[in-house]
DNA sequence: CGCAAAGTTGATGCTTGTCAAGTAACGTGG
DNA sequence: CCACGTTACTTGACAAGCATCAACTTTGCG
């Protein structure tokens, strides 16, 4: 019966899909193996280097990405070249728009990333055609919307102290929300950090040195940072 | 015959909703008749004073609430005392996070509101049983993220001068749309407006002060404002 | 090994916050 | 209706925090 049952489970579910986090944790998990196959058809797997562009502000989106692996940067710019990041995306989000014409920011991978791509056609059928599906789409949406009010009080009320302190105890608690990581890699540069933190790269390496000198951080290779007490950090966030 | 629609017209829609700009371009707007005189049990239309708070952070939501009339002010606190403004909501918003248990926020009332209260039960049961309603919140939310990202950028990157700029254009655009508008009462006192901008009080009212030296705006009451030429308050906004 | 890119550190100045005084609008009671 | 007090806002002087500019160091890569 076992084996029955596994046969029926690995012919329904597409064999891309049988590892995804996202058919457990994200939008994938509100289709039904039916639902997941025929969507299979209109995906594909794809990988980017750090720093490549997925959507560009203001440009036609043409298909829908699921992040599987690494870091998304949604940033903004101003006509002078001021920069903002306005959100960063992990596995399971889905990266693009959705019921609208064009992007409203530039997307870009702050790791190497690896996507799930769907076209903008099969996923917005699939999303007319399934509620349940909407309504995930609908809990990541007011997800993303109560991070960035979160991020608000950060940008308009915070020092560079707590703005650098949260951006660190930030990447901690999503690369481990049980609260127990001690050491982990920065998906963003220095500049990244200033954009997302509206300041410039000086005041953050600043802030990052200053928080070394006290003991709240240990910087092994710019990129590699380690934290061995979380809750210390946690309360230079303001 | 025109006599017996408009009495079956009449009868189907409940008095209250009749005039309602929420069941026409809102969320209402999802509903069938007969949904809507279901809904319509479960509702009652209240009166805010400016300064009444409607939701607190982080405690529980008991009702959903469709704006009529008037701004609402949303919120939040940092533990020393730092205000930030994360938003503001016209006719014909939602107030309330939907499917959480508690406030992200602080509401309150910044200007006169008329709300629909609607209880959680009935507004939650409503949305599992409509998908077309689900949609519509969905859009809502979407545009709320879509602003929270834009206001991002001004926290981050814009100068004083700028974010105060920005600000005023908001409102202008908000009360008419076409850009047509002249001439406005701000809904929001100087702190208000410094805890939306992340400035000071003083800060301001001197770039207030500023903006009329120069002639971009008029300042009658404190409140009532002025703007001869919207486009040049836009050169503003940086 | 050497160059380019990324990050750090230091000196200085501007922008904005802080503190303080003063003015205009608003409501209340006489 | 007008003095009064309260609140909201404005203006000024000064200080602090962050940006800017510049030199230097570390890291990664061909």
């Amino acid at each position: 019966m076992q084996h029955v049952r596994s046969d029926i489970h690995n012919s329904a579910t597409p064999v891309l899909c049988q590892s995804c986090q996202s058919r457990h944790q994200g939008i994938c998990s509100a289709l039904s193996p039916e639902q997941l196959l025929a969507l299979s058809r209109h995906t594909r797997r794809v990988h980017h280097d750090a720093g490549d562009e997925l959507l560009a502000d203001a440009e036609p989106i043409t298909s829908y990405g699921n992040v599987l692996r690494g870091v998304v940067k949604l940033s903004k710019v101003l006509e002078d070249g001021r920069h903002q990041v306005v959100g960063l995306q992990f596995a399971p989000d889905l990266v693009g728009r959705l019921f609208a014409q064009e992007s409203r920011v530039t997307a870009e991978a702050a790791s190497d990333v690896d996507l799930c791509l769907v076209s903008k056609e099969a996923m917005e059928a699939l999303v007319r055609e399934n509620p349940a599906l909407e309504h995930r789409l609908m809990l990541q949406t007011l997800r993303e919307l109560d991070e960035a009010r979160d991020w608000m009080v950060t940008l308009g009320r915070k020092t560079a102290a707590e703005k650098v302190a949260s951006f660190l105890y930030l990447i901690a608690s999503h690369i481990d929300p049980t609260g127990e990581v001690t050491t982990f890699d920065l998906p963003l540069s220095r500049a990244d950090i200033g954009d997302f933190l509206g300041l410039t790269i000086e005041t953050v390496s600043r802030q990052m040195s200053r928080l070394k000198a006290d003991g709240v951080i240990e910087i092994e290779n710019y990129r590699h940072v380690s934290v061995p007490d979380l809750a210390r950090l946690r309360l230079r966030c303001g």
